[in-house]
DNA sequence: GACAGGCGGTCGACATTGTCGACCGCAGTG
DNA sequence: CACTGCGGTCGACAATGTCGACCGCCTGTC
């Protein structure tokens, strides 16, 4: 495999640091994060500014992501066949169960939500679509890894970061629960990311059996235990969604 | 000015190619749709899929928009400083007005949507944040126009496209409804774009008055509407709502 | 079942193209 | 009023991306 071009891995580059930077950057800081000399990084943003991935205050010149990313990445959910297939039945699964619904691919290192139903109350909520989970303490990142070799790749063999007390932080016992889940066939996950959650996820694979994602329901612990475990009819309820899912994207090639 | 750098135009380009057609494309369809050599678009996808902006169906081979676009496009709303300051007030003014509220800001040749508050009741809405609106046909959009000189050089000379009978469609009747919005400080839209559909929008400006963005609601054309105008207390909440949004923007810099 | 036509992908020579580091003008600062 | 930092420009150089021919594969066809 030849080369990548250089010249669009360092735009990518540029692009992760605007993201992760809460705040605006400035060009010299560009510069030297990436160790790249200020005339070049200049190029590569005055291209990205000129595309619309880039935007420059013109007050302080300093430069953050741009409006053509959201537009592109609002493309990306237009064409994502998962998830389009899945809309009826994440929907149907939040009546059901009362609890919120999310809808995750694996992406880098992560969970990436795709969709996101709400809770069936008055509640205010944010709409978390876009935004990523961690692999190893959510139901969604647990079913991943159970299930796709990729994904278990990606830990790769640093130490986990510890979120809660309940937080799973050693691979020993991280790949001892994925045996468990490819068992019973789904995952859930305690307060191991967010103390009072608790979520119930299974896996959603494609008409050759490839995982190609997850569903979840998550809620407060009080509503998804009971006496200490997850309620069975949830799970049933969370299964059941899966293979409904699973099943449309089966039987949805031409 | 230097020139852009070519390899990263081309890189966009093919993005936004991807993020039109609906379905996938397929490597040489890329190449002749943009004019380049096989070798040279390979080169790019191969990139751009290393970084995650591009996707291949192992199956097809055929390329589609990559989940980091999804990702960085949340950043970008993240960021986003009008949208933050204006979360809270455009909640209000849905409660108040018990209609759609949209926040947009001029992105090329029409209204990117960063915001939406649905209509607070239980129908069914889809999120439109991401999309994109005309602007000259939306309550958005011709604020935009009325107030800023850069959107109204994105309309060109170009016939305007008539969505509805009642589409403003010469560049003449724009100019001079654009000169009302000035005088009144609102613009409106009334089955312009969408049969049934009315909307109200005002201008945002940031503390040193230059236009950033619109805010407006919409609903049906019955509620909006009486006696074949929109409602002065819909019109006087929408203004209250952008100036509000106004002063917080002009205040709120350290 | 051999063939043709299309696909995605590779390769290596070429010169276009992006890169580098010195330099510029400006704004804020002591 | 020097000084330091900023964003931005410039021009020489060669590294780099580009091109078009080529490869192996699959699919549909006669």
């Amino acid at each position: 495999m030849p080369g990548p071009i250089q010249s669009l891995s360092r735009a990518a580059a540029i692009l992760r640091l605007l993201a992760g930077g809460e705040r605006r950057l400035g060009l010299s800081e560009v510069s030297t994060a990436l160790g790249l000399a200020k005339g070049t990084a200049h190029g590569i943003l005055r291209t990205l500014q000129q595309e619309g991935f880039v935007e420059q205050d013109p007050e302080s010149g300093k430069y953050q992501l741009g409006a053509e990313l959201l537009r592109l990445g609002q493309s990306y959910l237009d064409v994502h066949e998962l998830r389009a297939r899945a809309l009826v039945w994440a929907d149907d699964l939040a009546r059901a169960s009362g609890e919120t619904v999310y809808l995750g691919v694996l992406h880098q290192r992560g969970v990436l939500i795709v969709h996101h139903v709400f809770r069936p109350d008055d509640t205010r909520q944010v709409l978390e679509v876009g935004s990523m989970q961690p692999l190893h303490s959510t139901a969604l990142g647990k079913v991943l890894l159970a299930y796709d070799p990729v994904a278990r790749g990606e830990l790769g063999e640093e130490p986990l970061e510890a979120y809660t007390s309940r937080t799973l932080t050693d691979l020993a016992s991280v790949d001892e629960e994925c045996g468990l889940i490819r068992e019973r066939g789904w995952a859930d996950a305690v307060e191991e990311t967010w103390e009072g959650v608790a979520s119930i996820g299974a896996l959603i694979q494609d008409r050759r059996r490839n995982p190609v994602g997850a569903v979840c329901i998550s809620g407060a612990v009080e509503r998804v235990c009971e006496d200490g475990f997850v309620r069975p009819s949830l799970v049933a309820s969370v299964r059941s969604a899966a293979r409904a899912i699973s099943r449309d994207l089966g039987a949805g090639r031409f």
